[in-house]
RNA sequence: GCGCUUGUAGCUCAGUGGAUAGAGCGUUCCCCUCCGAAGGGAAAGGCCGUGCGUUCGAUUCGCACCAGGCGCACCA
């Protein structure tokens, strides 16, 4: 059974602490580096709950605890016990664990819409979802990804009423109707019965219908390529539930959840939970977004999915509610089977993207942009690069996937042409450029494979016994950045870990090291950190480049 | 009106019940006759929105208020 570093020190604390330790929860945590490896409050908790000094609780802790693994343990500042590794410790922790668990999950990501552009925003969704899928299948998950195409819905009523009156649509015929429409009701009203006919399978409707989704299809693919997203395993639009609907409104309907609601709709009274009212079937006879989420949460469980995860923007955190509502009251659903992970919508100089307002950042504009700046910089410092194509390529998709994923996720973004087309400081090419460096070591190196001998006499600086414990903990900084569903706790370690590796390169030498043994470990050092980094970059969905 | 969410350096953002609150950008400096300067180092810059409470300890938890954003029955 492999086991996380932290979780042995946790036991081992237990152990000291004997049965007590059942009583409380007490953290372990990376203190600053000055301080240890490992600190934690135990004794500080303890104390508390037994009215003795930290101190003396501290003292007894660490008499009684196995120090085996320890180069030191120590007390300091108001009670908290320090923990330093051994250095030979450092280079034991797993890359990987044994998943704990192995029901399915469904990752639900990357959610287009007909007849609109892929925008800043599907940019979100594609690049955070991709990294989760990443993770979880890295700690042995069986996570299935799904796209969820919204190519169902009123607004198929516009699409098809503009090809009727103009012979075609597009992102501009689109706009206009909508907003011919707010004038205009009787648009509105038409656009819904066009609707109505085409899920009651009216021929002409159905074949104008077909053939957006077509292409719309097509062009929506290309994000794989375009931002390196893993293949998805499942494309189940909204209208792949169409035939599912009809069941789930039974299966409401006989455990009475549903009651008719104003002019005749269906709805589900959620007033008691403060979440409203849930339409589940419109006045019209039309379907909503709910009754189709409904149908394709149930459908995922019979599929064998036990977890449903949504990443989805914030703005639809009530709509989750709602669903999550009703399936609870349905008895499908148990805490933390379902979750939204929701992130925060972009905004521009203080405002609010929409492609209504028409300030609307374009997927195919960002990159093209990024694109031009990267050849522009590679012209500048590195000219004679091979595969420069590909390089471009990689560092844009790189410094676009790091800027998205380098915030927490639940707060709103304030794009930036300067900061997205900045490739200096926390960004992804600065991410990039430290492991074509470390690449760029090895390979004049000419050793391969560097073996670690941590010789005892030899000195170890402090960078590099810093590197060393920071390179043991990839698979902590992991399991915390699934813990919450928090792809910036990666990106931020990452961004550490390459401050960490460029002070290093820059305090020791390596190369013209004399000392054999101390050239040996610097390299086996370096070899590491390329490995490590080189696997964040690959869970974040970032192109690791031997020469950029 | 109700609900959710955010408020941290000039700007954009991390962060945490505790040991001196961090980074990038911007500003002012220093470092390529040594492995890639897309790099490293230094300085300046903070009542962590306000008030009250819980706590040995609050920027972190709770409540109230102020300010912004989002949502709240037939859009998805």
């Amino acid at each position: 059974m492999l086991m996380l570093m932290r979780e042995k020190i946790k036991q081992i604390i237990q152990t000291a602490m004997g049965p007590a330790s059942a009583e409380f929860n007490f953290d372990l945590t990376y203190p600053d580096a000055k301080f240890g490896d490992y600190a934690t409050n135990a004794a500080l908790v303890w104390a508390k709950l037994s009215k003795q000094k930290p101190q003396d609780v501290a003292k007894n802790l660490i008499e009684k605890m196995d120090k085996a693994m320890f180069e030191t343990v120590e007390i300091a500042g108001p009670g908290f016990i320090n923990f330093r590794l051994k250095n030979n410790e450092l280079l034991t922790q797993p890359s990987a664990l044994n998943p704990q668990r192995s029901e399915k999950i469904l990752l639900e990501y990357f959610q287009p819409n007909i007849a609109k552009p892929l925008h800043i925003g599907h940019l979100e969704t594609a690049v955070i979802g991709d990294a989760i899928k990443r993770m979880l299948l890295f700690v042995g998950e069986k996570v299935e990804s799904d796209t969820h195409m919204g190519d169902w819905g009123t607004q198929f009523g516009f699409l098809i009423l503009a090809v009727k009156k103009f012979g075609k649509v597009n992102e501009k015929i689109y706009a206009q109707l909508n907003q011919e429409a707010e004038k205009d009701p009787s648009i509105h009203e038409s656009a819904k019965q066009e609707f109505v006919k085409l899920e009651q399978g009216d021929q002409e409707n159905r074949k104008i219908w077909q053939d957006l989704v077509e292409d719309s299809v097509k062009q929506f693919l290309q994000i794989n390529q375009l931002m390196d997203i893993l293949p998805f395993d499942h494309h189940w639009p909204e209208s792949f539930y169409e035939d599912k609907m009809p069941g789930v409104l039974t299966e409401l309907e006989s455990k009475d959840i549903l009651q008719t609601g104003e002019r005749g709709a269906r709805i589900v009274n959620l007033e008691q939970q403060k979440l409203g009212i849930a339409v589940i079937v419109k006045s019209d006879g039309g379907t909503t977004y709910l009754l189709r989420d409904l149908a394709t949460f149930i459908f995922a469980q019979k599929e064998g999915f036990k977890k449903h995860l949504y990443v989805v923007d914030n703005r639809q955190s009530h709509h989750y509610k709602q669903l999550f509502a009703i399936l609870h009251r349905m008895e499908k659903i148990e805490e933390g089977e379902g979750a939204h992970i929701d992130y925060g919508f972009v905004s521009f100089k203080g405002e609010a993207l929409s492609t209504r307002k028409g300030n609307m950042i374009l997927a195919l504009d960002v990159i093209a942009q990024a694109e031009e700046k990267v050849a522009q910089v590679i012209a500048e410092k590195n000219p004679d690069l091979k595969d420069k194509q590909g390089v471009i390529k990689a560092v844009t998709k790189g410094a676009l996937k790091y800027f998205i994923l380098k915030h927490n996720r639940h707060s709103d973004i304030e794009f930036s042409w300067e900061e997205v087309l900045d490739f200096e400081g926390n960004s992804g090419p600065y991410l990039q450029y430290a492991y074509a460096r470390l690449s760029s070591i090895l390979k004049k190196s000419q050793i391969t494979n560097p073996k670690f001998q941590i010789n005892p006499k030899s000195q170890i600086s402090n960078t590099e016994r810093e590197l060393l414990f920071k390179l043991s903990i990839l698979s902590e900084i992991v399991d915390d950045t699934l813990a919450d569903y928090l792809p910036n706790i990666l990106a931020n370690y990452l961004y550490n870990l390459a401050g960490l590796i460029n002070k290093f390169y820059h305090e020791s030498h390596i190369l013209s090291e004399k000392d054999q043994t101390v050239k040996n470990f610097r390299l086996a050092l370096i070899a590491k950190a390329k490995n490590t980094l080189g696997k964040g970059l690959e869970l974040l969905g970032i192109q690791a480049l031997e020469e950029m």
